[in-house]
RNA sequence: GCCGGUGUGGCGCAGUGGCAGCGCAGGCGAUUUGUAAUCGUCAGGUCGUGGGUUCGACUCCCACCACCGGCUCCA
């Protein structure tokens, strides 16, 4: 019957609606709570504006401001706002893209005359920027030609750009600009009022008004198409959420995760720094992170020797000879050090990877298909001339040290070699506490890869099959190999739900050629090796950061330089304090007495503040009885009478474990519920 | 490397051209303490470095260094 279309929704359901109703109507009709939170919808599979005419059989979902769809409308809406808040306060500005990001949204601009935000601006343009959502500006989308676009952007460079882009070839500007997806020989447009409007594929909140839970946060220089030999444009990053509830949440998780920073943490808890006599990027370990550090290396140590590495040294600087034979000096001259010249024009430099010195030992000798597979390990430290703009704590460093192996192996080892390597790691990564992860493979990049056909098939799969093997998800990286062959990097996920590289396991095709490293096989012939690289923690210093910030500091007992502290309440409880410290060191455990020459409760907020695992307090009561009051780390109230020696087990087990107080105490305090 | 910001005792901060301050931490003294800060007192800074402007610079200008947030890069 003419005058009612029927569609579906997603929930498989049906419902007729007279003709011409929109994608908003269709959401009243469902729902006022629906309506509300509606900011765009889904017809047949295309995202569309609310004021959409659904046709009749439609396939219709309705967006909603709290889904992950819903907050890039939001955000996309929101950074269009933004470029007209800009435009308005700064005559003349030319925009470039606002696209929504995790979290939030960016736009790029250029200003008259090469003018720059500053932080001070944010203001006046986040007052703006409420004035223009009070006004309830409606978002009114047009299709033009191409030609009409031009115009329409007449002193918009930037987007007569992405339009010429859009005539040209589709699918790279497609690539190019994720703000914009071409169709045809048409452009989009949206426009809020005469004199704002913006090249835009929506979908779009219905009218600024919907708008309003934000913040802007930063401005920041970025290259015009991320390209650093183009213009750099001056963007403004900010952030926007269905409701006020939402973005106070997300502002709260930004500070939590300051709090997790292990710049700070490492400050507070006097584990390192970076002398700027030394040179950026360079850290000193104190005392306190040099013993977590320490543990960290030996446990690994321990590990390494039980899975049948075996350890190699090898010095920091070398002949440029070694690193023209590896072709780092080809590839990444500018990311290594300056030579240092000596006797007569021969040139060394320091050297910003292991990997041609553990080829060496390889190579020192004739090797036997016997010795194989071969796995050489270093704690090895190397330098890397980071561009000073890019140095972060211990994340980004100038020197550092990899926890470097270098197997070499036959091709017929090859399979079982990763499949086990790759077990390795994971293994000793969840000794660490983490224990969330994602495999991502990266493979053969198009144009440059040295190495056959065969020879990159035979590996991938080798690397897929090891991935798969393992049950966790497997996140292809199309191209994203390095030149001389594929790579697994295992992405491990932390206590507040982000994602650090930590292991990469790597085939080289390169390098056992460029060396002509070879064995002699069982048929007595000469073979090329294969070589896998592998780093587990990746960067012993990146590592300990990530660990400081997964952790919040508060690291596992096995990892805490002081485990226990004793304090007697009074001074003549320090000698009681000793035994029981004694106590502790006899079965292993790091323990140390705080004498009673100031106040309990000071002395119990200082250790607290060191995150140690336990205070013990030991008065009176405790010197009679052979007990403690144990005040573990993470707990409300301590816990009194606790036997010495019941303690000492429990810490001793925790330690085996390589547990924390925070998860015992759990246990405990479910097991007490009952 | 590029854009923006910051740099004041060990740490966190105040100080808009006219005598460098506060809190914590530190030293000393007193306090003898039962679960997250006892009281008093003392000391500590050529204000990131180097130039310049000025009668006078922590303050204004220039260069450099370091750090912070991004961009680019990350074998």
């Amino acid at each position: 019957m003419a005058g009612v279309i029927t569609v579906r929704l997603p929930d498989g359901s049906t419902k007729e609606l007279p003709a011409g109703t929109t994608a908003l109507g269709m959401a009243s009709s469902i729902g006022k709570r629906l309506a509300a939170a509606a900011v765009a919808a889904v017809v047949d599979g295309a995202e569309v504006d609310l004021d959409t005419v659904l046709p009749d059989g439609a396939e219709v979902a309705v967006v909603t401001a709290d889904s992950d769809a819903g907050r890039t409308v939001l955000r996309h809406s929101t950074a269009h706002v933004l470029a007209q808040a800009v435009v308005d306060l700064w005559p003349g500005a030319q925009y470039a893209i606002g696209p929504a990001i995790a979290d939030g949204f960016y736009y790029d601009f250029s200003l008259p005359g090469g003018a720059t935000f500053s932080d001070d601006d944010l203001e006046q343009i986040t007052t703006k920027m409420r004035a223009i959502m009070a006004e309830d500006q409606p978002f009114v989308r047009q299709e033009h030609a191409i030609d009409e676009g031009l115009a329409l952007f007449a002193d918009q460079p930037f987007k007569r750009e992405i339009i010429t882009g859009v005539a040209g070839d589709s699918a790279l500007q497609a690539e190019a600009s994720a703000d914009f997806v071409p169709d045809a020989a048409v452009v989009t447009t949206y426009r809020n009022t005469d004199s704002f409007v913006d090249l835009c594929r929506g979908p779009h909140v219905p009218s600024t008004g919907r708008l309003g839970h934000f913040a802007l946060q930063r401005v920041a220089g970025a290259y015009w198409r991320g390209d650093e030999k183009r213009p750099q444009l001056q963007r403004i990053y900010g952030t926007a959420w269905e409701s006020d509830k939402a973005l106070a949440e997300y502002l709260t998780r930004l500070e939590e995760a300051e709090r997790r920073d292990h710049r700070r943490i490492g400050a507070e808890l006097d584990l390192f720094s970076f002398p700027s006599e030394i040179g950026s990027g360079l850290a000193v370990f104190h005392p306190k992170g040099a013993a977590i550090r320490r543990l960290m290396e030996d446990y690994s140590r321990q590990r390494h020797e039980a899975g049948g590495y075996q350890f190699v040294y090898s010095p920091h600087i070398t002949k440029a000879d070694l690193f023209e034979i590896s072709g780092h000096l080809q590839s990444f001259a500018e990311g290594m050090f300056p030579p240092i010249e000596i006797d007569e024009g021969q040139s060394y430099y320091l050297k910003p990877m292991n990997c041609p010195m553990h080829i060496l030992i390889f190579r020192s000798r004739q090797r036997s298909y016997r010795e194989l597979p071969m796995r050489l390990f270093e704690f090895g430290t190397v330098y890397r001339y980071e561009k000073s703009g890019v140095v972060h704590g211990l994340t980004r460093v100038r020197g550092l040290t990899m926890d470097d192996s270098h197997i070499f192996c036959t091709r017929d080892q090859m399979a079982g070699e990763l499949d086990s390597v790759l077990t390795f790691v994971l293994d000793v990564l969840r000794d660490f506490g983490l224990d969330d992860f994602y495999l991502e493979l990266s493979t053969r990049p198009e144009g440059k890869a040295v190495g056959s056909d065969e020879d990159w098939h035979d590996a991938t799969e080798a690397l897929r099959a090891a991935a798969q093997d393992k049950g966790l998800e497997l996140v292809m990286d199309e191209g994203g190999g390095a030149f001389y062959g594929p790579k697994i990097s295992v992405q491990a996920r932390d206590a507040i739900g982000r994602y650090w590289q930590v292991s990469t396991i790597q085939l080289d095709y390169n390098l056992p050629a460029r060396f002509g490293l070879e064995f002699i096989g069982a048929d007595n012939g000469r073979h090329q090796p294969v070589m896998i690289h592998r780093a587990l923690f990746g960067s012993v210093e990146r590592f300990f950061a990530i660990l400081l910030e997964h952790y919040a500091g508060a690291l596992p007992t096995w990892l805490m330089p002081v485990q226990v502290v004793v304090l007697p309440v009074r001074d003549d409880h320090n000698d009681y304090a000793e035994t029981v410290a004694d106590s502790c060191r006899k079965a292993g455990v790091r323990a140390t007495v705080d004498i009673a020459d100031e106040p309990l409760g000071a002395r119990i907020r200082r250790w607290k503040m060191e995150k140690v695992p336990y205070i013990l307090v030991v008065g009176d009561d405790d010197a009679n009885s052979s007990t403690v009051g144990v005040n573990a780390r993470g707990s409300e109230r301590p816990d009194r009478g606790v036997g010495v020696d019941a303690f000492v087990a429990a810490v001793v087990a925790e330690v085996e474990s390589k547990g924390s107080p925070e998860i015992r105490r759990d246990s405990a305090a479910g097991a007490a519920g009952r």
